[in-house]
DNA sequence: GAGCACTGC
């Protein structure tokens, strides 16, 4: 600070000088860092293969600096001339915004001009910019508004190996694309299911014949789109193959070597095994923070215990060992403590689900311990009822979690298994797309204007059982008509909103039930990860807390009465504020009453994203003030496939999927009061089969708002 | 009276 205050009084000239200095050597160490990196010595080739090859699969490991880099050189070779863009898409936000911030920074550029980034509420995008990173879920709402990604020349889809839906469907869509661009191109007109004029969004055909969007799309030249599959898998063979036996580039990375320790034989316990692994080394092994992978919170909790426990009967010296939890449904402020180093001479133990395969990146990692369980999300097509099962890890998997000991240097990983049962082990995961339900993707899909879905050229084909069961659901919700066809205007409608396809639905309803403030606050809070916080030192607080916001009738009021809670506390305190005040009162209140912040900024965020699309489509928003039934009523009228009935045993049997044996989750405000009829936001698997998120509502309802479903039950 | 891997629009 000191120094600070002398050069400026020292005059300006003698700081901008020092300023300048700075940048210039920042700059340099830019450069040497970008020449360093594996990916540099391929620029020269890389550049050549895009511009012979419409589809290229570059194969990059970790470390080669493919997402950074290639969109520089395509960009210093041209293609982003002419006002193009090169569009570069990611799986996770964060990976989006860090990314293109450092970007920016080895272009000199400032964040939003030469290059930016656009995820869902957020976008720092403009007319100036050439790359641009974002969400793949995001250019897939882009694609709706244009069929053809005009705007780009070239897309890159990175991380394409993890094959979440929103990537395989990208993929889908670009194959599309590119036919339509090349044909466009040449002057064909478009003979292809996925043609704009079919695009339901790009609204009535007034607008067509108003010479905007449509018009200039097929009178333009457009180029070729370029598209490159970047994948850390080694094998290219699926993404080749899907694009024609495109061809593939491969590119070194850079990481330490680790090595890999298996068990001789299978171990029986392997929370017990991780555990003495843990012990071992840091008995014997070099210093270097330890990275455990486990199943979920409440194995992680256990470990920490043992751990704890354990230490507390060791001599003082030999108890520096630091557990420290991360998963996702931890608060941001405890997950941000593996990121703090330990105290000097003291090992971390981090204990992680697989937030930290892909997600966290956490520095210091020497060595990893991996049981080689997963629990992974199940779906079954038949009964619609998801699960969350523990199963083993693909050997892609394994191979990541190794990955992450030898970041900054070589490390070692310890399989908790024998080595024959490695081998034994899948290639990869099953692709997402396989495994949930597809209501949401057909809808995307359909508003696309691909209406063949069976059809579809999937990387992956899901089964039919599961389209067939997802299409029903769409045509029960009204979205599809009995051709399949998108209908005008539900379909339509419910396609534009970023929601799950029955969310959607209740806003329509809600319109005409005039409910829909109250519903824009339900499927916002619908749509986030658990509200309510608990920790264990605090259980009794927390539930008197809870349950202050509770409702007689259910749950759906009762997250209601915690997003008005909030509004209401802002409103009282200090009516304006900045929005950063804002933000710092609202953790505050969420502090005071167990909210999970975040989860609370989140679903403000969708709730004000959803109240912008839905006044657009010229909803006015409603309230049925202090009178919950009709609210009621449309929560019926809409969720009356998540409908169920209490029987003699009480127990409940889910009446769509005629799933017995069915209880409510005793998270429920109704969990005691077991009403007759309810409906419910959600039904799974776990120890028992649980509907979780209930209100009660009148079995009449039922008949009276589902007349065509219910008349077939009975 | 239970216990929710992880993302995304």
């Amino acid at each position: 600070m000191p120094a600070m205050v002398s050069e400026l009084q020292n005059g300006h000239r003698s700081a901008d000088n020092r300023t300048e200095d700075s940048y210039a050597v920042k700059r340099m160490q830019i450069e040497q860092q970008r020449r360093s990196l594996p990916i540099a010595s391929a620029e020269k080739r890389l550049v050549e293969e895009v511009r012979k090859n419409d589809t290229l699969i570059v194969v990059g490991e970790t470390g080669s600096g493919k997402t950074t880099q290639l969109p520089q050189y395509l960009m210093k070779a041209g293609f982003s001339d002419g006002g193009k863009v090169i569009g570069v898409t990611q799986p996770r936000r964060v990976a989006a915004v860090t990314v293109a911030k450092r970007v920016a920074e080895e272009c000199g550029v400032e964040l939003g001009k030469k290059v930016g980034y656009s995820i869902r509420f957020d976008d720092t995008t403009s007319n100036l910019t050439r790359i641009k990173y974002m969400t793949d879920g995001l250019l897939l709402r882009e694609a709706l508004l244009d069929p053809y990604l005009s705007r780009y020349s070239v897309i890159i889809v990175d991380e394409a190996h993890e094959r979440t839906v929103q990537t395989d469907v990208l993929l889908g869509l670009l194959k599309h694309v590119k036919l339509l661009r090349s044909k466009s191109s040449n002057g064909v007109p478009n003979a292809n299911n996925l043609d704009p004029k079919n695009n339901f969004l790009l609204g009535n055909k007034n607008t067509a014949e108003d010479g905007s969007l449509i018009q200039r799309c097929n009178s333009a030249k457009l180029s070729p789109l370029k598209i490159i599959i970047m994948s850390a898998s080694l094998d290219a063979r699926v993404f080749s193959e899907y694009f024609g036996g495109a061809k593939a580039v491969h590119i070194q990375g850079r990481q330490y070597p680790v090595d890999i320790y298996y068990t001789l034989q299978p171990e029986t316990d392997y929370l017990d095994a991780a555990l003495i692994t843990i012990f071992q080394i840091h008995f014997k092994e070099y210093a270097g923070d330890i990275l455990v992978f486990l199943t979920g919170q409440e194995e992680i909790e256990s470990v920490e215990r043992f751990i704890r426990e354990k230490l507390q009967q060791l001599p003082e010296e030999s108890r520096k060992l630091l557990p420290v939890p991360i998963y996702a449904s931890l608060p941001y402020e405890k997950q941000m403590q593996v990121f703090k180093p330990a105290p000097n001479g003291v090992r971390k133990v981090i204990l992680a689900t697989n937030i930290a395969e892909t997600s966290v990146t956490i520095p210091g990692i020497k060595y990893v311990i991996d049981p080689g369980l997963v629990k992974a999300k199940t779906y079954n097509a038949k009964t619609g009822v998801e699960s969350l099962v523990i199963v083993q890890t693909s050997k892609a998997q394994a191979l990541q979690r190794r990955g992450r000991a030898g970041r900054d240097g070589p490390g070692k990983c310890y399989r908790l298994y024998p080595e024959i049962e490695f081998l034994k082990l899948p290639d990869s995961t099953v692709p997402e797309i396989k495994r949930c339900n597809l209501a949401n993707v057909i809808l995307q899909l359909k508003a696309l204007g691909v209406d063949d879905i069976i059809g579809f050229d999937f990387i992956d084909k899901p089964s039919r059982m599961a389209i067939v069961k997802s299409l029903e659901q769409l045509y029960l919700l009204g979205a599809i008509t009995d051709e399949y066809k998108l209908s005008d205007p539900v379909g339509i409608q419910m396609a534009r909103l970023p929601l799950d396809p029955m969310y959607s639905k209740a806003l329509i309803l809600a319109n005409e039930f005039n409910c829909l403030e109250e519903m824009l606050i339900t499927v916002a809070m619908l749509s986030v990860e658990s509200i309510f916080y608990a920790p264990r030192d605090k259980l009794q607080e927390s539930r008197a807390s809870a349950k202050s916001f509770s409702d007689p009738e259910g749950d759906h009021v009762t997250l209601i009465n915690v997003f008005r809670g909030a509004i209401d506390y802002l409103r009282k305190s200090e009516p304006e504020s900045s929005e950063q005040k804002t933000e710092k009162k609202l953790r505050k209140w969420c502090k005071d009453n167990f909210i999970d912040s975040r989860s609370l900024k989140h679903a403000r965020d969708i709730h004000s994203q959803i109240q912008r699309h839905v006044q657009q489509m010229g909803f006015s928003i409603s309230s049925c003030g202090e009178d919950m039934i009709p609210f009621r009523k449309c929560l019926a009228a809409s969720f009356f496939l998540n409908a169920a009935e209490k029987q003699p045993d009480g127990t409940y049997r889910a009446l769509s999927s005629s799933q017995v044996n069915v209880q409510i989750h005793p998270s429920s405000v109704l969990f005691r009061k077991r009403p007759d009829c309810i409906i419910f936001n959600e039904l799974v698997r776990t120890n028992s089969n649980y509907i979780r998120t209930i209100t009660r509502i009148d079995p009449m309802w039922l008949i009276e708002v589902a007349p065509q479903y219910f008349a077939l039950q009975s």
